[in-house]
DNA sequence: CGATGAAGGTCGACATTGTCGACCGACGCA
DNA sequence: TGCGTCGGTCGACAATGTCGACCTTCATCG
């Protein structure tokens, strides 16, 4: 395999830096970040604001990212087939049980959030399309780690942080808990990601049956749960959204 | 000024030939649509995907783009002062306007929308933060032409498409329209983009009273509209509201 | 069923291209 | 007024990305 273009590498690192970090950075901050002469650093740069990656602020001279990448991520939405599909199906979903509904990816070490209906009563709630969740506490994230294999590779060699007092962090308690979700078909989030959140998620399968990500609700743990944990109806129409998406994927019937 | 980096730009136009065209492009339609050898189109592509910029179907061979973008455009978003400063104040108006509310900004030849609170009352509607709308027919868009000097260059030297029968496509008429935008400061959109649906918009400025942005109502012509157009107390609170957000980011008093 | 063409991908020589580090002017601070 | 740091420029050098021929695979078609 040839080798990869350093300097499209080293852009992509700028990028990361620009989305991880501070909210701006320098020039010179980003070249020694990254090991860079400012030469370099101040080459890329020009290239990545002349194509709108990157904007700078005129006073100060600081870097930030730029809209084009908006754009260009709203564009991977538009062709994520997986999300065209799941549409119409979450939006059910977020009416029938009265609570936000997401569809997830794994992303990195991470599910990346590809759709988000808010919950149908209430307003004033922050859009979370393109946010990154942890694969070790989330519903979600479990999912995505017990069927996935690429996932519970990430979520098996990276480090577990203690979200609540409730997350699991060691790995055979994990292990635990994702092989009870292969042999259930769901995996549940009882305040182990934010406290008094809970959240019930399912797999999605494609044409294949392989795992291309997972459907599921977060809402107050006092509304989803009853004394016995994640209440049943709300587990049946997770589990029937992610099925019908499935489905419409062309997954074979079940 | 010395010169750009050429595989950058290279990767640039790949990714938006990617995000503008069809679905997926194979690795020879990449290629011959830039004018560049496969070698050259393979060793971009690879490392873009080894970046997560693009993604492979391993079927077929075919890229598109990859959820990296969607991580890095969300970043984008937290970073994005005029908009965490308008969350509130376009929440607010929604609410009080009882129509979903935009937030836009100068974006290439368009308004890139980079906030969208949903009409208070209905459900079932798409998202739009990302998209990009045309400058010369929607409310955001005449606001930005009629105050923002580049946009109105942008403006001037497009073509401007017919979208509906109302759309204003001559140069002199269009300079009347924004003539009297700049003179009461705010502009209309009378189903010019969309049959039936109508919207406001109002400037916001910084604290230097440079344009950078744009507030908007969208909805229904038959709610938004009396007898004599947009409802006065529609247009009053989109004017209240960009004005507190331009107060926020520290323009002095109007 | 073998020929054919087009697909994605690889390889190695070449010289274009990006990189490096010294340098410049501007600004802010003491 | 001088120092330190900032963003940005310049030119030499060779590392780097580019090119076009070539390989394998696959679907099509005579």
């Amino acid at each position: 395999m040839p080798g990869p273009i350093q300097s499209l590498e080293r852009a992509a690192a700028i990028l990361r830096l620009l989305a991880g970090g501070e909210r701006r950075l320098g020039l010179s901050d980003v070249a020694s970040s990254l090991g860079l002469a400012k030469g370099t650093a101040h080459g890329i740069l020009r290239t990545l604001q002349q194509e709108g990656f990157v904007e700078q602020e005129p006073v100060s001279g600081k870097y930030q990212l730029g809209a084009e990448l908006l754009r260009l991520g709203n564009s991977y939405l538009d062709v994520h087939e997986l999300r065209a599909r799941a549409l119409v199906w979450t939006d059910d979903l977020a009416r029938s049980s009265g609570e936000a509904a997401y569809l997830g990816v794994l992303h990195q070490d991470g599910v990346l959030i590809v759709h988000h209906v808010f919950r149908p009563d209430d307003s004033r709630q922050a859009l979370e399309v393109g946010a990154m969740h942890p694969l070790h506490s989330t519903a979600l994230g479990k999912v995505l780690s017990a069927f996935d294999p690429v996932a519970h590779n990430e979520v098996a060699e990276h480090e577990r942080a203690a979200l609540t007092a409730r997350t699991v962090t060691g790995a055979a308690e994990l292990e635990a808990v994702l092989d009870l979700t292969r042999a259930r078909g769901w995996a549940a989030d009882l305040e182990e990601t934010w406290e008094g959140v809970a959240s019930v998620a399912a797999p999605v399968y494609d044409r294949r049956r392989m795992p291309v990500g997972a459907v599921g609700i977060t809402g107050a743990v006092e509304r989803v749960c009853d004394e016995s944990g994640i209440q049943a109806r709300l587990v049946a129409a997770v589990r029937d959204c992610a099925r019908a998406v499935s489905r419409d994927l062309g997954a074979a019937r079940f």
